[in-house]
Formats: structure tokens, sequence, C-alpha cells
RNA sequence: GCUCCCAUCGUCUAGUGGUUUAGGACGCUUGGUUCUCAUCCAAGUAACACCGGUUCAAAUCCGGUUGGGAGCGCCA
């Protein structure tokens, strides 16, 4: 009842943070925030092959990018003395032995257990006999081939899962007395750092009977749960996939989170986007949910059941409100930080803050950015795009001379005026006196000159960011391609 | 092959036996504004996998089928 909650995001070092973990440690985060509790960060680099400082510090950036700090820290390279000492004890107390079977051996057993349609398990005759040397040898937990005890748990998501144990084998727990495997390090942290909840991807669930068991084996079993079940309470959480509705990956796209950070994605909305992957909140229908709302309105209880495709079209859209929401000055200064990758961005704080209007709709993301560099340099662009529905070269070449003229005479200071003229050529310019005049001839090339693209903001608000005599330039440029 | 998990529009989801001609959001389509794009506004599109059972009544409860997914390491 009054028990402490307490929550841990236990990522492994072998890779970039990725988005499901994240999204894990953002349910674990929550849940810690909404109770109250500890939520606990662990590093679980036992496999020193495979783990790297550098992913570890891309996880730890993540981490804190999405604003999920941690309580407390640990890192299982530097408990390894807390682990030798429960091998030990497992191995003094004969719940665990020494296998010498090779890779081959069990390769070969595992085949021909699936040929005969059985569940595929090491049962190992080493657990009767005592070990003559320890060469070569690893340690596993002797579990009873022949029990017919369920092990069961409650998931508070799912309700009780059972699994038969018989069907389990002798599971590896370490490689030697000081070296252990994922689920025995998993267990003695979750015990030794008193987690309350063990918060994790459904693809753990398989694992969670093996762990009940080496529970078990060492006393951290909780006499008071009827169920049996060792100290946590789980919650296994739907995963997040693909297009193709398999486990999220690479293929998909971008998985891990420091390419959505270079992409522009601001955190605040891939928090909010995350969380309502699998989860959303009772009696609400709100989709935009700042991070306090989220926390207060968060339960393991709602969570839902079924895995959730990630749809980048959503995201998008999440992050274009955010963006939206964003004031002037916090846009100023993430699209500043984007200067490293577009050169021309390096301090045009000013003209940045002039266009931030115009493009503030347009952006679903930072690095949308780029579509907007031709307020800082010439555009680059075919001639064609500066056509206007059946007119001929010539019509537009004389149409751009006219815009040159009205610039050249009354400037770009005074928009409205501006536009007033353009307003006044396109209505000389018709050619059927009856028909209503088609602006489109005079603004089309005009914006195509200035911006080199098909689809861009106002030229008359374009052509006041850049002044009258970056105009006048581009116009001519303009003509000249057309000549 | 074995074990486990899951099943409402294309996608995220609301819905916990009657208030549902199944609601919202994203996407898409159309219209309005407009030189274009975007924004904004309006409208449209589209789903309870199937078969049984329980019940006066089932998207909602039960069973089965089918389908999808995950796990099955001296990785985590």
């Amino acid at each position: 009842m009054s028990k402490e909650i307490r929550v841990r995001i236990a990522p492994s070092p072998t890779g970039n943070l990725h988005i499901g973990t994240a999204r894990t440690a953002l349910f674990n985060w929550l849940f810690a925030k909404h109770k109250k509790g500890t939520f606990v960060l662990r590093i679980e680099d036992t496999d020193l092959e495979r783990s790297d400082p550098k992913y570890e510090k891309d996880i730890l950036d993540g981490l804190k990018w999405l604003g999920l700090e941690w309580d407390e820290f640990y890192k299982q390279s530097e408990r390894m003395d807390i682990y030798e000492k429960y091998i030990q004890k497992l191995l003094n107390d004969g719940k665990a032995f020494w296998c010498y079977h090779t890779k081959e051996e069990l390769e070969q057993e595992q085949k021909e257990q699936m040929a005969n349609k059985l569940a595929p398990r090491h049962i190992c005759d080493h657990k009767y006999k005592i070990p003559q040397n320890k060469e070569g040898g690893i340690i596993r937990l002797n579990v009873d081939e022949k029990s017919d005890e369920k092990i069961k748990f409650n998931d508070i998501i799912r309700g009780e899962i059972e699994f038969e144990e018989k069907l389990l084998g002798d599971l590896s727990i370490a490689k030697n007395e000081k070296t252990p495997l994922y689920n025995f390090a998993v267990v003695v942290d979750d015990h030794e750092t008193k987690i309350s909840h063990v918060i994790r991807g459904e693809d753990h669930i398989p694992n969670t009977p093996k762990q009940i068991l080496i529970g078990k084996a060492l006393g951290f079993h909780n006499p008071s749960n009827p169920l049996g079940q060792v100290m946590p309470e789980y919650a296994h959480l739907p995963l997040i996939l693909g297009s193709d509705k398999s486990k999220m990956s690479k293929r998909h796209g971008a998985t891990s989170i420091t390419e959505y950070n270079e992409e522009g994605y601001l955190p605040e909305a891939m928090f909010n986007y995350m969380a309502f992957l699998g989860w959303t909140p009772k009696d609400s229908e709100k989709e935009i949910m700042d991070k306090d709302e989220i926390i207060k309105n968060f339960d393991l209880k709602n969570v839902h059941k079924s895995g959730a495709v990630f749809n980048l079209d959503k995201l998008n859209w999440i992050n274009s409100q955010y963006i939206k929401n964003l004031s002037d000055e916090e846009l100023i200064t993430k699209i500043l930080v984007l200067s490293s990758r577009y050169q021309v961005l390096s301090n045009k704080e000013n003209t940045i803050k002039k266009i931030l209007p115009m493009i503030k709709e347009r952006m679903e993301k930072l690095s949308d950015i780029k579509e907007f560099l031709f307020f800082f340099k010439d555009p680059e662009y075919e001639k064609d795009l500066l056509m206007w529905k059946k007119y001929e070269t010539i019509d537009i070449q004389k149409t751009l001379e006219m815009v040159k003229e009205l610039v050249t005479e009354i400037g770009v200071g005074a928009p409205d005026t501006l536009r007033e003229k353009l307003d006044d050529l396109a209505s000389k310019l018709k050619t059927d006196p009856d028909a209503k005049p088609d602006r489109g001839l005079v603004y089309w090339p005009f914006r195509v000159s200035l911006s080199g693209q098909k689809g861009s903001p106002d030229p008359v608000d374009i052509a006041v960011v850049l002044g009258q005599e970056e105009v006048i330039k581009r116009i001519n440029k303009a003509i000249q391609k057309l000549k």
C-alpha cells in the first residue's frame, strides 16, 4: 500500500537511443511523476564486447533532450561484485550448476526438439554430475523439467499471464562467476534497487517467467503475494510498429531519437506524440497536451494492449502545432542552431526575425527552413518555372520589365501601394476588356523570380524583406533567363 | 516448429451490454479565401476480421476459427 514507487529504464549501450526505448522510458517516467516516485536509469553494459561509451552518451543525451531526467543512476559494469555474490550463493545452494555443453551440442539439441515439435529448451544432464574442471562452461539455473507448476504473474495492462515451468529449460544465468547474463543481472538489480514496477515492452513478456524463477531461487520471493510473484509488479507496453506492423526497425525509417532531433522535431512534440502511442487519457479528446497535463492524466490502466504503428504524418502535424505555438524568440534560437548545417543562416538573426510570420505556418519541422533559403541567397530554378498559363515567353518578359519599373519607381517600403500598382498592372495587361484581370500573370513570374519556388509566400512580402536593390537584381536575372 | 500476446476507419484512437444511423484526430478528396504554396474555414471519404454461444438486447461477455505480432542466445 504505502510501498514507494520506483521504476527504471534499462537500456543497453549497443546502439543509439531507439524510439522504442525512449517510449518505454517516457511511460516509466510518466508513471513515476504521476505517483511522485523515483525514476532510475540503469545502463546494462554487462556485454563489454558490444557496449560502447558513445552509445551511452547518445542515450543519456536523448533522454535529457526529451526532458526525462532520472533520479538515480546505475551502471551494471560497476556492480559486478554484487552479481558475483549472488551467483556464488546459487552455486553453493545447488540451485545453479556448471554446464559444459558446446554450442554445437546445444544447437543440435534444439534442432531435434523443433523437428519433434517440442518446445526448444536445454535440459542439462550436467546438473547431476560434479564438475571436474571449470574451463569453457557456463552457469545455468536448475529448472525442474518435470514440474507441473505454472508460473503466473499479473500484468497491470494485460491481466494474468502464465507459462509452464517445465518448458523453460535450464536457463543460462552467467558466463562464469564474475560475468552475469541479462536475465540474472536484471533480477538482482531490480531487487537490490527496490524497483516496485517493471514497465517495459511486450517483447519482454517471455523473459518474465525466467526472471521470476531466478528471483525465487534467489529468495526474493514475496510470500504475501497470492500469485507467488516476486517483488516487482509488471506492466508490458504495446510495441511501436512500422508501417507493415512489425516491430519498428531501421528499415521503417528513422529509429533513433537523435535523428528526430537533427531533423528539427521539437522534444515537446515528440513527447506528446510518443505519449499518445499506446495510451489515451481518460475523458479527454485533446490531441495536443503538455507535459504537466499528461503527467496528471497518466495511468497504466488505460495503456492499450495492441501495438501502435508509428505514423510520421501525425508526428509532423503535432510538430507543426508546437512550432506555431513557439514564441518568435524561441523559434529564432532553434533555427539558428541549424545554421551549422545551413551556412547562409549564420548571423542572419534580423532577417530570420522578419520572415518568421511567413515561415512559421509553413514549417512542419525546423529543417523545413531549407525551403526558405531564397531569403538569404539567390534562388536557382528552371526558366520554365517563370511561365504562367498559356502566355508566351515574351509576355512574361514584358510583364517582368514593367514590374521592375514599378519597383524602381516606388520601392518596397510601402507594400500596400506596391500591391495596388501590381493589381493595376494586371488590369492594364488584360487582352479581353470584358474579362477579369489575370493577376497571376503579374504575381506568378514576380514571385518565382524572387523565390525560385513553385510555392512560396506572397511576392510583395518577400520583396519587403529582400529590399529594393536585391529585388531588381533578381528580376533582372529572371529576364535574362527568358532571353 | 514451440510458447506467449493482440484484433474498431489507411493510421492513432473513443467506446467497459441498450443514449451508436459506431464519435474524434491525422491522412486523403472536394469547395471557400488565393498568383502559388501554407494557414484558416466548410463538407466528404472510410472500420467493429469471421463463425458460434450467452442475453429481451453485443463492437462491448464467453468459446472457436482466421489473421497479425513477439519471444525461443554463452545479446540485451
